[in-house]
RNA sequence: GCCCCGAUGGUGUAGUGGCCUAUCAUGCAGCCCUGUCGAGGCUGCGACCCGGGUUCAAAUCCCGGUCGGGGCGCCA
């Protein structure tokens, strides 16, 4: 649709370009070059749909408009109309087949919009690399660089793929208060804050609020949302504000949710395979100049591999790793298990002394050492965890049990516990960090890289 | 919180006590050329994180600070 500052995309003028030939159009973007400083300029514009070049005479325009747009300083924002024409083919070597047709506008009026500073903090469309830091102080500008902007775009395709299914198979979207009252499940730091007189804190997980939803009838629910985590941590994967994708769902068990999951990310895949491959194009295309192996999307097959716990534990020892049955399953020993399954792997049946309160275990389901199991499950793709879940403990005198177990008085959390009294469905759910699950798709080495305006241990600007 | 590493023009880098009035690329400014197209050619501009110390001499060595990177822990 045309707006009050362009008839055309660039995108709608560089595809459509033979139907428009002869045609007036209005678009505006960035200058990405201006090149030329005699009687004809070349500016090279590009807005969020492509880009294109218009050519600039100075016989067929206004002279102090071709002396501003040939002056205008790189990422200034122009605005130009002309006719659109096919542009004279470039020099090809001897032997090389020419390029196929491309189209540009001959310029007949046009504005400069904004003036862009010069030197740009960091180059847009220089070869040269940028530290991770520069690009985050100036995000605003690193995000006109095209393998970024792919980045972002594939993020809300990866979000919209993924409430699609969802709702395909009967999830509905809710919100739960990023405010609350007391430390929610205990297990991480919370970020402490003032509401009004009392003190609160930001919530580190929906999951509480979720289960109250499907207890009181909701049946299947979901939340794409912010959580909070005050843990001093400090690495490529973690952030202290990140946004996961939560499901929770009644009637069903932990095998019933990575049900869904691994359907969930298959249509993820699929429908980036099928509609979104010029973006993972655009991020090879950088990777190719990083000397970096291209990405590709590869549909995974169901279902994913299950790897209980204790089988887990026995790969690790087999394989060298120093563990015992009880111990956390740790970074370098997910190295050991990816070798042998590289891709997604869900690792169900987790001992229950790992798990929060709120996981479900049956009685008699025991691990190689007689320690009580439980029905919570993580999802990794290769060393890295996605995905934490399981089904819940539905049986509110066992939920109070697990509570005390863990050293956490059952009184702080009769907001919770009393949703439990009137008759609660079994359940089960899982939450998914949506910045690792869009590493994994787009190659990112950081999951700063996914996040538009990352909040890290000593970052809280832009 | 622990371990390791780093900080040089706007950006990315070279540099291992004197060869540094500091390299290269990119950028920026100007000129030339040009229907260019990763345009090209020429000229110029621009930097050693901060504070102490060692030394005849410090970008370089030492100490402290600040900022950053990698790994671990913990987790999504």
């Amino acid at each position: 649709m045309p707006t009050a500052y362009r008839s055309h995309t660039i995108g709608q003028v560089v595809e459509g370009g033979e139907s428009l030939i002869g045609e007036e159009v209005t678009i505006a973007g960035y200058a990405e070059t201006v090149r030329g400083r005699g009687a004809i300029c070349f500016l090279m514009l590009r807005d969020g749909t492509g880009q294109i070049q218009a050519f600039l005479k100075k016989d067929n325009l206004d002279a102090s408009l071709f002396d501003a747009i040939q002056s205008a300083t790189r990422e200034s924002t122009i605005r130009v109309t002309g006719n659109v024409a096919q542009k004279r083919a470039p020099k090809t070597a001897e032997g090389e087949s020419p390029p196929p047709p491309e189209f540009e506008v001959s310029v007949t009026s046009g504005e400069v919009l904004a003036e862009a500073s010069a030197p740009l903090p960091l180059g847009v469309t220089d070869e040269v690399n940028v530290g991770l830091d520069v690009r985050l102080d100036n995000r605003h500008l690193d995000l006109r660089r095209s393998h970024v902007n792919a980045m972002f775009q594939l993020r809300s395709k990866v979000l919209e793929y993924g409430r699609e299914h969802l709702i395909s198979e009967g999830f509905q979207e809710i919100n739960t208060p990023k405010i609350i009252a007391a430390a929610a499940e205990g297990g991480t730091n919370l970020f402490p804050m003032k509401y009004f007189e009392t003190d609160a804190y930001l919530s580190q997980s929906p999951q509480l609020y979720k289960q109250l939803a499907v207890l009181g009838g909701l049946e299947r629910v979901f939340e794409i949302g912010p959580a909070f985590r005050a843990e001093k941590h400090d690495t490529y994967r973690h952030l202290n504000e990140f946004v996961s994708f939560d499901i929770e769902g009644a009637w069903m068990d932990d095998e019933d949710v990575m049900g869904v999951q691994e359907r969930m990310i298959r249509h993820i895949w699929n429908e980036v395979a099928s509609n979104d491959l010029a973006l993972i194009d655009a991020i090879n295309e950088y990777r190719a100049s990083q000397g970096k192996e291209p990405v590709s999307v590869e549909v995974p097959s169901l279902p994913f591999p299950r790897i209980p716990y204790c089988e887990a534990i026995e790969i690790v020892k087999k394989g060298g790793g120093e563990i015992e049955w009880g111990d956390d399953i740790e970074s370098h020993h997910c190295d050991i298990i990816a070798s042998k399954y590289p891709g997604f792997h869900f690792i169900p049946r987790w001992p229950m002394s790992m798990k929060p309160f709120y996981i479900h275990h049956k009685e008699g389901e025991e691990g190689s050492d007689g320690g009580q199991l439980s029905r919570g499950f993580d999802l990794n793709f290769g060393r890295d965890e996605m995905t934490s879940g399981g089904a819940r403990e539905h049986r509110v005198e066992v939920l109070e049990q697990n509570l005390k177990d863990m050293g956490l008085d059952p009184a702080d959390f009769t907001f919770y516990t009393d949703g439990f009294r009137f008759g609660a469905p079994p359940h089960a759910g899982w939450g998914l960090g949506v910045a690792r699950l869009l590493m994994v798709l787009t190659g990112a080495g950081n999951v700063r890289e996914v996040v538009l305006f990352p909040r890290d241990r000593s970052r809280v600007t832009p």
